[in-house]
DNA sequence: CATGAATGAGTCTTCATTCAT
DNA sequence: GATGAATGAAGACTCATTCAT
């Protein structure tokens, strides 16, 4: 593993165990066992390991969210890839998943990173919704607002049962995601 | 306006500006425009005016989120009343709203003011789920996981419309409260 | 009681009680009940406070010295005299006799200040130590050596007893006195 | 030389010259001629700089105040030695000599390093008191009381050089040995 | 006289960053 | 590339001192 790599992984670890705020240099190179030169070799300044590690982690996830979708299925159908993928995502990559979650708005995030590429799920996500809408399917609305629906719930359910509110087994999955479904039916 | 406003009001300015994180004490007092040493005429550490907005910050809400609430109107009502609440809170001071969201998990606000009576908003929804799922109106599952849920809707069309993904007028408002009520119906 | 004195004891206890070095203003005007501004009433600084106490300690200090001391008195009767009213002062006031001791050498105290009128005692005790010596009593050595000699001798033994050592009785006091005496004969 | 025994020997001098109440990291940076992070390179913090100097500087003295002390001398020429060491160090390392008189029971030491072996010298000079007891040579009395006198002696006369109230010559040096001696005869 | 809110210079300390090896 | 000693700007916080009341 690179020494590029051993730096990224310290990173998000620290960021979940400690928070953004409380990350500093020394403990990242305590625990990805580099001298402390060797950073910047990779990296020019800690905020730009920090928006690598961002982006990273959206270019992960945006992979996991298109995984085994197929355009040619129903509408429902995709729909519920896109859902059930990310709350796979959620639940295989909480650390992924937290930190994009907790500082997409903040304002550590600059919004050019903030709405970077995410592999077009954001956009497969957006043509589901509008074709769901001109079939009279899903009910009329600004589909940003849709998606941000969507996803909220996503988010959401994950973020209790990360804390332990209550279990996330095949049960509960289905659960969420038909309320997502139906939430935005007409 | 006190200097202990003035303080306050700056810290949560900053706050929503830049972060919690990189909020210091030299911004606070330009801000604010009062001396260094001022700052601990009124708070005894950073931490404890930052736990001091927080605290005004949630007591502020608890009021705001059982407004017109009255328990004798019919389940859906009542709903409505709470998520509008939450909603118009959150559209209507949105620095205090950001800053709960964000940080109530921050291992910067201690656990004691992190569970501060919120004037009993949460019991109500609870309240609220667990009477509809008697009458079979909404759909049985942990009560926890459907206030996340419906919380979880509101916080995530709130972020949305912050970055201005989206504008938020009545229309929108409703579509987000049917939503959300749709979400966990039977 | 004025609130000058009241100044002036809390000063000396907080001495005592904490050293020097951590002794501040809001320590001082919360012991002696005082406001913040008062002490610029009667002292313009913190350095000219600490030396008005060491003053009226070396002051107090010099007057008992010389309690009941008459020169009519044989040459070891005022040396006595003057030994056991030394002993007699450290025991009786600690605060000032530990306060004297410690900074009287200390870059704190400026010299001019150190050597400050102390109602002729010190005086006294070198007419001693010199007619001594002009009677073959007392041997012949620089009389301030010999002056800090005895001095050095009770200010030890007082430390000593200070810190819980050793009892301090009548026993012990002879015994001390005694020895300073045989320390300087020929 | 290191930056290391840099700092430590700014420090020294600086408690010399001004009283370790008024030592400043500011001023020792710039009397050693370091950038102001470096000190924490070395030691974690301004009490663990004072302690290091302090420790090494009771090393030291503990060596020097053994030196040429041999067991086997009479009862007299090991007092002489053991005084001798004491009042020569102090001569010699006024510094280190004046701080650890000063400041041994100071809150800034902690407890453990006050403790410090000295290499076996009080015990030594505890041990020539109760032979010289036994052999009816020095007067009966507390052992502790009798070794505070003696090192008493020796401290109060090097404080009365340091100001130079005299000179401290061979002739001195030696008045002031047998005053201490004769001070604890029968 | 007495007060205490306000002040800011100065303290210790942290931490991202540089650079010689 | 990799290292870590050295750095200094910046941070939180203290405290003697001022001044309007």
């Amino acid at each position: 593993m690179s020494k590029r790599e051993d730096i990224m992984i310290a990173t998000l670890d620290l960021i979940d165990e400690e928070g953004l705020q409380s990350v500093t240099f020394s403990k990242i190179l305590k625990k990805a066992n580099v001298g402390s030169g060797t950073i910047f070799n990779y990296f020019s300044s800690k905020e730009e390991l920090v928006n690598e590690v961002y982006k990273e982690a959206r270019v992960h996830m945006g992979h996991c969210l298109l995984a085994g979708y197929n355009s040619e299925l129903s509408l429902y159908e995709r729909f519920k890839c896109l859902q059930l993928n990310r709350l796979q995502f959620g639940i295989a990559f909480p650390k992924e998943f937290l930190f994009i979650d907790s500082y997409s708005y903040s304002p550590y995030i600059s919004p050019e990173i903030r709405n970077l590429d995410d592999a077009g799920s954001t956009l497969e996500v957006l043509n589901v919704i509008i074709e769901g809408q001109k079939h009279g399917i899903i009910k009329e609305m600004d589909s940003h607002l849709c998606h941000q629906l969507i996803h909220g719930i996503i988010s959401s359910i994950l973020k209790g049962y990360f804390v332990r509110k209550y279990p996330l087994s095949d049960l509960q999955v289905q659960q969420t995601l038909e309320a997502s479904w139906k939430a935005i039916l007409v």
